[in-house]
DNA sequence: TTACATATTTAGACTAAGCTAAAAATATAT
DNA sequence: ATATATTTTTAGCTTAGTCTAAATATGTAA
């Protein structure tokens, strides 16, 4: 596997997460930042592969080997990122591109013993869950803030966006995984709430509860 | 610069440390394991960019832009060979594939606090000074130990050679860094010698004597 | 159902990095 | 000094991955 292609597997992994028939060849271009035309050209090399099934005009659908090989790329994502920012204390809005670069290093052993050496963590840094050696990925029971009832709480568990202004606003904010959050108040109107987060209270916005993961309690 | 850039900058740099004057297109090709016609293409390009300076028919010599780049990789190979060997406890023969692969990976940032990590080491697993920063690296005193007369005595500081095979032997023989070594004997004819190690005496080739570095005392 | 809009593929071109085979320059040995 | 051998370069192809522009298929709305 190359790079590209491991990437190309990556972003159709996670397309199909978010919904369930075979992901257009659109959708691949625009979260790849690349063209239409030379999204077709890779799928039809991942298709030759057996890493996917590739239907003209429909899109596609990974198949088992390149399910595997996605998540395996994500377990490597996610390891390195949990050792940046456990091992070298880097801060959580700093390491997504560095893994993206790591996330490619071939070497089992490695994985291995990194997986060792951090304590084989569940979750990464934005609490995401590491995918196992056979790739697979515990799914576990979180729901957006945004689907908290007033007078209800939660804990902080992951971040669906984690781009580097969000996780921003979240240090400011001190919100981290692990924070309880109370909803105090939800504006039906324009879904944006006024949540209490240790002594402190304060207004967020719809954005901001549809991108942070909780558990109830 | 692209990964195949750095690794010819890598290659020159070290074969400039081996002789004097220029490099010479065979001398890389074959470091490299390419083809000379390939290297005088690559050459061409390395000298539009600066960093060398390179005259048909004569050979190329980096230029201080160039030389600081190839240290900037080889300070990064050397210091994830620490890691690995130190963090991850691979054996020394186990980590120049994987190194090979991580000296690649940019961020500054991410070097800055692996060395710190690290303790800022001096040397790498197979005792090869790790550039500075600035690309500075430590000559230090050290001689082969086929350089040593009878009856004389070093400490093994590194080894020249650093293929498994070597490593392996040395592992087998209790030699590694920081052991003691005593010359009890040399063969003038063959450059064989009798050394003896902790309780143990035995015999080893010239070409044995030829790739570990010493340091006298 | 026809017409328009959108999505997707094809065709053809480009760059990086490699190769082989042939040509040209340099080095060496009589 | 000439002939031969070696080294290096050039010319022309190849593959991976990308792009633009044009062609084609699919979806939608009158
Ligand atoms: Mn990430
Ligand atoms: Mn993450
Ligand atoms: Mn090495
Ligand atoms: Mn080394």
């Amino acid at each position: 596997m190359t790079l590209a292609e491991e990437n190309y597997l990556k972003a159709i992994f996670h397309l199909d997460l978010e919904s369930e028939d075979e992901v257009s060849t659109n959708a691949i271009a625009e979260r790849m930042e690349t063209k239409p035309s030379s999204v077709t050209d890779m799928v039809k090399k991942l298709a030759e592969k057996k890493m996917l099934i590739y239907k003209r005009y429909k899109g596609a659908q990974l198949t088992e080997k390149g399910r595997k090989i996605a998540a395996g790329v994500i377990r490597k994502h996610r390891l390195w990122e949990v050792f940046l920012v456990e091992k070298l204390n880097f801060h959580w809005d700093e390491v997504h591109e560095i893994a993206e670069q790591l996330e490619h290093i071939k070497s089992d052993e490695l994985i291995t013993r990194l997986d060792n050496f951090l304590g084989n963590p569940d979750f990464d840094p934005h609490g995401d869950p590491i995918p196992d050696k056979d790739g697979v990925l515990k799914r576990t029971e979180k729901k957006l803030l945004s689907e908290l009832e007033k007078n209800h709480s939660g804990v902080c568990v992951g971040v669906k966006e984690s781009s580097g202004g969000f996780l921003q606003y979240l240090d400011k904010k001190k919100i981290a995984i692990g924070t309880k959050i109370n909803v105090l108040g939800k504006e039906f109107f324009d879904g944006s709430m006024v949540i209490s987060v240790g002594n402190e209270q304060f207004f967020i916005s719809k954005l901001i509860a549809e991108n942070l993961y909780v558990q109830t309690i």
